[in-house]
DNA sequence: TCCGTAATCGAACACTGTGTTTCGTTTCTT
DNA sequence: AAGAAACGAAACACAGTGTTCGATTACGGA
């Protein structure tokens, strides 16, 4: 790992400002967060802001990634211990949600700026995808396609559902429900057992 | 009907206006299109548009609102017409957007402003919960409103995806794929046969 | 500890897009 | 034909964004 060591001053800086803006997207929503605010929050002059970030998404963006860094260590991690395991995806990811269900709630939830919700999408989808091609599913284009976006969907708002509504049951409890809700009818359309498992 | 006759200047300018709307929102999205953009497109000056319409919200609004009069006329008239006859409300409401996709396209697809998809989605689950209160379902609290949840998502969800696309299937494929995807484990969850019919 | 360097502050600035106002002109209704 | 209503054009105030620059402060290596 090459860390870059960084000057103290931007290190604080860079997280005020991150934390800033997670704060105040939940207090008032993504879009009614204006610079103002971010730099009255964090503590932070104009011209440094622009010197670290090009504007207000970039800087939603760079937690973001500073996430998608974290969550990939995780789960690096956690394969190297359970080598040989059986790892269930679906559950591994709502469990790391429940961990930082602050930040995902600010990121994709109802207050959140939509963006960000269909990049994950995007990310998912590919992701969707592959497995079924993996399962050698062969079904018309569309309705390949259709499936994966039903999946990729279901997934997903269910997540921010849970996420928004802080929770209201155990992340196993909800993969629970939601697996009896889309096996069997996966397992109809698709002719396989399970995916994932 | 009290038909309150409009001017015709005015019919002519809100027409050209929510149109010109429309047409840059399949263009290049909602959020890039300029007030200016629209004034441009159709032909009004500026003060003549807010003489009209508060923002750029509000015409879109007007322009949902004209819709939803138009399908409740049209349902009203269907319903009276096939009276005994048991009526598929799923799928007459694909029909619906098939008549009218760009329109729908424009609202509630990728390129629309995120906001009317959600609108459509809270009325929507009021409606997916009533169904379920009136089928009796007793379930947990949180489950019965992740499922509310659940269907109300998933219909929306492949219903924009099916405008984005264009079309690739016949809204009667469209409703039998989604019918055998999510059939079985609902009727699993719930204990019922089927619901809407 | 000291010094060069880099980050920060703050204030002023230009710019873009929004929404308002005013007034002269056009076009509808009766 | 006449009064009323809608329209267009231009000027305006305003809010929020992003830039610039010189003075100040804090950091890290020697």
């Amino acid at each position: 790992m090459v860390e870059a060591k960084q000057d103290r001053r931007v290190q604080k800086t860079q997280q005020a400002l991150q934390n800033a803006l997670i704060e105040l997207i939940l207090e008032k929503g993504y879009d009614a967060v204006m610079i103002q605010d971010i730099l009255d929050r964090a503590n932070v002059g104009r011209s440094t802001f622009y010197a670290h970030y090009t504007d207000k998404e970039a800087l939603l963006m760079s937690r973001l990634d500073q996430l998608r860094g974290a969550f990939e260590e995780h789960f690096q991690a956690v394969q190297g211990i359970s080598s040989g395991v059986q790892l269930n995806l679906p559950l591994f990811v709502l469990r790391y949600v429940e961990h930082e269900h602050q930040l995902f709630k600010a990121l994709f939830g109802k207050r959140g700026s939509g963006k960000y919700t269909s990049h994950l999408h995007t990310f998912l989808l590919k992701f969707v995808r592959d497995i079924l091609k993996s399962y050698g599913v062969h079904l018309p284009t569309y309705e390949r396609e259709l499936v994966a976006h039903y999946i990729t969907q279901t997934f997903l708002s269910m997540l921010v559902w849970w996420v928004d509504n802080n929770m209201p049951c155990s992340a196993e409890d909800l993969y629970g429900l939601l697996m009896r809700l889309i096996e069997p009818g996966l397992k109809d359309v698709l002719h396989t057992s399970t995916l994932w498992a």
